[in-house]
DNA sequence: GACGCGTCTACAAGGGTTTGCATTAATAAC
DNA sequence: GTTATTAATGCAAACCCTTGTAGACGCGTC
C-alpha cells in the first residue's frame, strides 16, 4: 500500500499538518522540518491522494475535454496541445468523445461536472441554450463556438474563409462551390456567410451544399455532384471532405487542379502527404487548445470571465489550386 | 453548489447510508423509500461526489492512458477505442504522452498511481526492470510489450512481417530493406527477428537499417540511402515511415511501386489516402485497447493474472508493390 | 406472551487530506 | 522581569461518501 501523509508525519514525528504544510505552504514550517519532512517523504514514496485533496478543497486539478471524435485528425493535436499545457500546470485531462451527438454532449458535461475542475468544450454541437444552462453547473470554455458571454476561443475562420475565396477568384474562377459541414458547425455557419459575402456584388456564382458529414466519406460522397455541377473550384469545410472529395474526382477522371481547383479547412498533417497537397486554411488548433486550458485555469470561481478570443488562421496555397480551366474562363 | 448525499437524504427523509445504497446495493432498500429517494436525487441532480467515494472504496473509476504521442494516428485510435470501452463500463480515461521518453513514462505511472484503477501502457518504452517494478504500484495492461508475466495484448507482429516478406519474395524481390524503429520499441524486435528468420535460407537479401525515428521525416530522410542501394523493396517499421519514404522516393524521381516495392505496418487511416494507396500490414489497434481495458477491469486485486493475448495481423495488399523490376530480375 | 427470524433503516466510524484556531516557544520591546 | 510579537507546530473539524453493525418492527411459532 501506497505511503499517506499519516505514515510520513509518523516516520519524521511531526504532526500530519506539519507534513500537509510541506506540500501546500512550504513558507509556514521551518526550513529545517520542511527538509526532514521532504526526505522523509521521498524515501516513502509519499504522494498526496488527489481524492483526499479534492475532497476538501473541491479541486481535482483535471480538466475534462470534450471533442466529437478523439482519432480526428482535428481534435487529436488538440487534445495533445492540452494535454501538454495541461501537465505543465501539473494538471491532468480527462477526454470523451461525443460522436457528434448532442444528448452525449450533455451527459457527459453533467457526468464530468463534480470530477473536474472545467471543462473545455471543443466545437460543441449542443444548443446555446443548453451549454448556457450546463455553464451554471461547472467552468466552462468554448472552442470554436461563441455563446453569450461564455470565455471561447475562436479561430478566425470568417478571414480565412475570405482569403481563400479571394484566392480562387484570383485565379479566375466564377462558379465555386461551398460544401459545408454539420448543421449545427458553428465554423460551418461562419464559413459559409463569409464566403457568401465574398461573393457578393461580384460576378462569382457561389453554390452551397450543406450540411454534411464532415469526413473523408462525405467529400467522397459528394464528388459526383461537384463534377457535374459545372463549378471550377470548391471549397470543403474540412480537410477531410476535401481529401475524400479529391479522392473521388480522381476516379471519374476529373483532375484536380486542372479542372477542378480544391481547398480545405484546417491544414491538418495529412494535407500535405495527399496528392496534389492540399491548398488549405490552417487552423490554430493547438494553439487554441492551450489557451483554452490557461483560460480555464485562470477561470477561478467567476466563471463568467468575458475572455472571448480570436486566433488567426492562415491560407496555405499547395498544388490542389491553380488557375481555372481555360475552357471555363470568362463563361460563369 | 451541487447537490450531496445529505441534501438528498433530508429531502426525503432518511438517513444517508439509505441514498447511499440506493444507488450503491438497491436490493437493500425498500421499494417504496428508493423510488423516494430516486426522485428526489433526481429532482436536486444529485451525483455521488467520486472523490469521497474513492477515498473510501479505493477506486477511482479511471483509466490511466499512456501512449507516446496522443495525435499520432497509430495511438489516437487505441485512446478512441479505449475511451469508449471504459464509458461503456462506467469508467473515464485519463490521458498522457510521453513523447518516447522512459523518464516522462515512469514519472507520468507513478503520478497516477494512487489515482487510477490501473494503467494502460502502450508501446512503452521502459526497461523491462522498470516496468517490473512500477506494477507493484498499480494494476498494469502492456500493449506491445511482454514483460515476464505481466498481462499485456500483443499484435502478431511477427505473423504479419512474414506475410510482408512472403509477399515480396513472391513478387520476385530478393533485395531487400528493413527500416527499423526505435530501438527500445518491442515491435521492431520483433518484425526484425521475423524478417530475418523469413530470409534465411532462401537466396534473398534482407538489409536493415536501424535504429530509426518512427515518423513521417524518419521515413524522408531515409529515401536517399534506399535509392542508392539497390534494393527493389522495402519493408518499413509503421506506416508513416512508410509515407515519409515514398514521399522522399518521389522527389528522387523513384517510382513507387514500379522501382522499389513500399510496404508499411499498422495500417493507419491514411494508408488509402496517400498515392500509391499503400500495402501495408493491418494492426487491430482498436480492439488491442478495447481489449486491455476489460483485462484491466477484470484484474480486480490479482495484479499478475498472467493473461496474454496475441491478435492477429493482417498483410493488405494495396499499390504500393508490385513485381520486382525487370532489369533487378534475378540479379540479386 | 416470549422468542426467533427476516426485512429494512439508522448509527457511526473511517478514508487522507486541508485549514482555522489554539498552543507553545523564542525573541523583542519596554 | 514582564508583556507583546512572531514563528512554528499541534489539534480537530470538515469534506462526502461507504459499510459493518445494531436496532426497530412485524410476523409466525411454540
Amino acid at each position: 500500500m501506497r505511503a499517506t501523509i499519516n505514515d510520513v508525519a509518523q516516520a519524521t514525528g511531526v504532526h500530519i499538518s506539519t507534513v500537509s504544510r510541506t506540500f501546500s505552504a512550504p513558507h509556514l514550517v521551518n526550513e529545517e522540518t520542511r527538509n526532514r519532512v521532504l526526505e522523509v517523504a521521498e524515501r516513502l514514496g509519499y504522494r498526496p491522494n488527489r481524492a483526499a485533496r479534492a475532497l476538501i478543497t473541491g479541486k481535482t486539478y483535471t480538466i475534462g475535454l470534450i471533442v466529437a471524435d478523439i482519432a480526428n485528425p482535428f481534435f487529436a493535436p488538440m487534445i495533445k496541445a492540452a494535454e501538454s499545457q495541461a501537465r505543465m500546470r501539473d494538471y491532468h485531462i480527462l477526454v470523451a468523445e461525443t460522436d457528434e451527438d448532442p444528448a452525449v454532449e450533455e451527459e457527459l458535461v453533467r457526468a464530468f461536472a463534480k470530477q473536474v475542475d472545467g471543462v473545455q468544450l471543443c466545437s460543441p454541437r449542443m444548443s446555446n441554450e443548453l451549454i448556457e444552462k450546463v455553464s451554471h453547473d461547472i467552468p466552462i470554455v468554448l472552442i470554436n463556438r461563441m455563446v453569450s458571454d461564455l470565455p471561447c476561443v475562436l479561430m478566425d475562420v470568417a478571414s480565412g474563409a475570405r482569403s481563400a475565396m479571394e484566392h480562387l477568384i484570383g485565379l479566375g474562377h466564377r462558379k465555386i462551390a461551398l460544401l459545408g459541414g454539420p448543421r449545427s458547425s458553428w465554423t460551418s455557419r461562419e464559413i459559409r456567410k463569409s464566403a457568401t459575402a465574398a461573393a457578393r456584388g461580384t460576378d462569382v456564382e457561389l453554390t452551397v451544399v450543406s450540411p454534411n458529414p464532415p469526413t473523408v466519406d462525405g467529400g467522397l460522397g459528394l464528388a459526383e455532384q461537384v463534377a457535374g455541377s459545372g463549378v471550377t473550384a470548391v471549397l470543403t469545410h474540412n480537410d477531410l471532405m476535401a481529401v475524400g472529395l479529391m479522392e473521388g474526382l480522381g476516379s471519374l477522371d476529373v483532375c484536380v487542379p486542372d479542372d477542378i481547383s480544391v481547398v480545405g479547412f484546417d491544414d491538418i498533417e495529412m494535407a500535405q502527404w495527399v496528392r496534389p497537397k492540399l491548398t488549405t486554411v490552417a487552423n490554430p488548433t493547438s494553439s487554441a487548445a492551450r489557451t483554452a486550458v490557461d483560460m480555464l485555469l485562470q477561470l477561478g470561481d467567476d466563471r463568467r470571465a468575458t475572455a472571448q478570443v480570436t486566433l488567426r488562421t492562415e491560407l496555405i496555397v499547395r498544388d490542389s489550386t491553380g488557375p481555372v480551366p481555360s475552357g471555363s474562363r470568362g463563361d460563369g
